[in-house]
DNA sequence: TTATAAAAAGATACCATTGTCCTTTTATAA
DNA sequence: TTATAAAAGGACAATGGTATCTTTTTATAA
């Protein structure tokens, strides 16, 4: 399972995305909301990721976050390694030291299958396409009812 | 990916039941030991355990940890649903507050293979089972090196 | 040029998991 | 029957991830 961070961290470029299609450039306020985070979390979230240059910033008036040069064809697994590190691709689902395919825990051969496919899945999708997701109404962000 | 306790559990499981085949009934100090973890913390897990049946102990001199009838068929769904319970089998990959089919997230469609696939694993593989693979030469219990 | 709006940064608080320690209960062996 | 060995239980401490608050920096609009 992702951390609160990672899962912020994606779901928050997601939505920028999905702004910056329609020429806007959201800020912490407006983005907590939408993904349903608590503010100055979610402004510390970005901030990892701004500094890691995953997205960019502008301050002052009329600032907010955007990605340059339309640019966000950025993958899960990037995002994951500047928020949690990748601990989760390589730990042993049986809790030893390490994993080994040559000195295997008794988990591995299955374990190791699962947690590649997360992997793949990771490397795949991007927040492009995960916006793409939602764009075309195959998929939602968050489980706020909009009332508008 | 499993909490400490849960690995510790399974682990612990699983060299009470190796003990067991050679007529012994480890005590905590060797089960801590054997599976690598603190020992004061695996006599909590291990409390955890007996109290809810999953394996028996007696106290007193001679006493330790057996499973009652030889029965370790019991599966690692199981014993996570006791240590940490199933929050991991059914949330959101993507962190929305409850996992959906018909309102699903970017990430559904592929997140929830996984967790199923991982499920799967779950309730399939029971103490037994890995034990075998142990007793087999598959597989090991630890990264220790042995020196006997 | 000043007021305002926004992100960045730093310090701190909260909380669940993990881990430790000490006392009590229980069974056995001597 | 007493000493001993072991699990059970209760209270507490450490850690890391999560969350909050306040101040500082920076950019823009008026
Ligand atoms: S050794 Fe345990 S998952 Fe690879
Ligand atoms: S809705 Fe996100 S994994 Fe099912």
């Amino acid at each position: 399972m992702l951390s609160k961070t990672s899962e912020y961290a994606i779901r928050a470029l997601v939505f920028i995305q999905l702004q910056q299609i329609q020429n806007k450039r959201p800020g912490v306020i407006e983005i907590a909301k939408e993904i349903e985070a608590p503010e100055a979390f979610t402004a510390k979230v970005l901030q990892i990721l701004t500094r890691n240059h995953l997205v960019q910033s502008m301050k002052g008036r009329g600032g907010g976050f955007f990605f340059k040069d339309n640019k966000c064809e950025l993958t899960l697994f990037d995002v994951i390694q500047h928020t949690e590190g990748d601990l989760i691709f390589k730990k042993c689902g049986f809790g030893l030291t390490q994993c080994s395919d040559e000195n295997p825990c008794p988990l591995h051969d299955k374990y190791d299958a699962i947690r590649d496919g997360f992997l793949q899945i990771a490397k795949a999708e991007t927040i492009c396409s995960l916006s793409q997701k939602i764009i075309s109404g195959k998929a939602v962000l968050n489980r706020l009812v909009t009332m508008n």
